[in-house]
Order: C-alpha cells, then structure tokens, then sequence
DNA sequence: CATATGTCAGTCAAACTGACATCA
DNA sequence: CTGATGTCAGTTGGACTGACATAT
C-alpha cells in the first residue's frame, strides 16, 4: 500500500508540473497524449475507438478531447473509409508542430528525473510495466481473450 | 520520459480500482485521504490548512472534501481554540469506523501488487521518495526552508 | 435481427481563480 | 496596518451514465 501511495502521490505531483509546461501550448495533458498517439500513428490517423482502448479512457471522453483539439485546429475528423460508422481523427499540421515543441520543453524540464541515474528510471517503468500489462495497457487492440470478438480493426493507413 | 508515462498510466489504472473498492462506502479516494489522515492524527483533528498541505491540495479543496465528509457524518467542524480564524476538522466514531472497514478492504484487494516481492514494492517506494521530497512532500508544516514564516502550526493535540 | 461506433445531454467529483469576512 | 485562514461564487477539464442515430 505505500506503493501505491507513493504512485498516487507522484502522479499528482508529475501532473501539475506537465500541465504547466504544456499550459502555453494550450495543451492539457489528456490532449497532448492524444496528439502523440496520433503523430506516431502510421497515417496521422485512428479511429475514435482506438484512441480510446490506447489512452484507456472513456468513448465520450474521446469525443470531448478530440472536440477540443478540433476546435484548436490541431486535429481534424474524417469519416473512416473502411468503416461507414466510424470516425478517424488526424492531426494537422500545427498539430503536428504543437506536438513537436510541446514534446522539446517537456524534455528539458526533467521533472527532478534528472536526479536519478538511467537504471533507477528503467527499474521504475520496467516494474511498473507488470502492473500495466495486467490491467490490459499495451493491448494493441482487443484485450488478449480467446475468441476474437466481430470487426477486425487495423485502420492506420487509410490511404 | 517513458518512466514519467509508466507514472501516470499506472496511476490512471490504481484510481480507477481504488475508487471501486472505496465505492460501497461512498467514498473516494481524496475523501479517503483526508479520512486516514485524520484518523492518524494525535487528537483526530486537524486544521484545515494543514490538511491542505500534507495533501497538497487548495484550500477550497479541503473546503470542498470537509463538506462532504461533513455531509456524511464522518467528520465534523470545531473551531480552533488556538485560532480564532481557524476550524479544525475532527473525525467522528462512524468516520473511524468507515476508515477501517475501506482500509481493510483497499488491503484484501492487492492491486495486482500481490505479483511483486517486498524488495520491488521497497523499491518503487523508495525511488519515488526522492521525487515526493523535492516536491516538498513529507513537509511536516512549512517547507524546510531558512527563516521560518510566521505563526508556529503544530495543532493536532487541542484536549 | 443483434452488435458496434460515435455523439449528445446531463451529471459528478475535483481543482482552480477571485473575492471576501474574520482574526492574528 | 499586513498577512493568514477559511469560505463562497463561479469556471474549467475530465470522466461518467443513458439514450440515440447510424451502419455492420
């Protein structure tokens, strides 16, 4: 349990220091997560969907984030080609250079990091990578059951 | 960076069990907090600006988490006879009681930790120490700094 | 038909800013 | 007087439920 009270006490505090880096970007970090899932997206593109399963977050909150950085005219929406239902969100090109300068001060502010040496930053991810892993993070598109579910969805390169 | 992302996705992960656990007893976590904070307490109350800091949350924060506990009966407000300004806020016998019951549950409920051994659990603790305590975490009133403030705070035992 | 996708309406808990009464 | 304390009013960003149109 003090694990998890250092994870819980840690992530409030990593939090206020990356929304004010991000604040002149007039980014969030929810929406900055967003727009780095996208700019390493093969097309620039996903469908809401899977925006949703990587960041792990709720289909309307999707909406509500992508609602946002629309309105900021860092991601645009397209219907998906291949799925009449569906909806790709594909970052700009400001979207692009929001991300680029965003993602530059984020690694030059260090979040007191910088105190610690390159092993002890592995020990923290590769230990916390179980805990990731067994909450079905890192799934890359249908948690791992037998029996697929319907719609085969790989859908980052619609051109 | 990839450690500061590990942060915070676990966290989102944690919050999410934690605030299912804490559910039935109409809690959340922040509430949950304030709770065993209190509990912890030599006379079972506490300033609200000593809540504020060893939370480190805003003060309209406490306001705000106070009043539903308040609103619950697990709490209640008294002035603070050593500050006329002040208000402590002092733990109830239901509040105690709804402590120990979520406690015991958050315990049974080994977030998916129950896969590590003691030394990684000790480790993830002890790297993020370091983080907390340049936070200025573990503050017991005011930040260790050179020439204290104002008025001296250790308010817990007002009996 | 049942199921999946995304959106909308509305709610909720949390955190914030600014203003303020009160008291040290 | 200045400064600290707690509260109130109002706003914001995020996550949620339930309902729904649309398409597979």
């Amino acid at each position: 349990m003090a694990a998890v009270t250092a994870i819980m006490r840690v992530q409030q505090i990593l939090l206020a220091e990356l929304d004010g880096v991000l604040r002149p970007y007039d980014l969030t970090f929810a929406r900055y997560e967003a727009l780095v899932l996208l700019s390493f997206s093969r097309a620039g593109a996903l469908p809401m969907r899977l925006i949703g399963q990587r960041l792990m977050v709720h289909p309307t909150s999707v909406t509500n984030t992508i609602d946002r950085l629309e309105q900021q005219g860092l991601v645009v929406r397209r219907p998906n080609p291949r799925d009449g239902r569906g909806t790709l969100a594909e970052i700009t090109g400001a979207g692009r250079a929001a991300v680029a300068g965003a993602t530059a001060d984020l690694m030059a502010a260090d979040f007191g990091m910088s105190g610690y040496d390159p092993g002890e930053l592995e020990s923290i991810s590769a230990i916390l990578r179980g805990l990731r892993v067994a909450a079905g993070d890192f799934a890359d598109d249908e948690p791992a059951d037998p029996a697929g579910p319907g719609a085969p969805g790989g859908d980052e390169s619609p051109a």
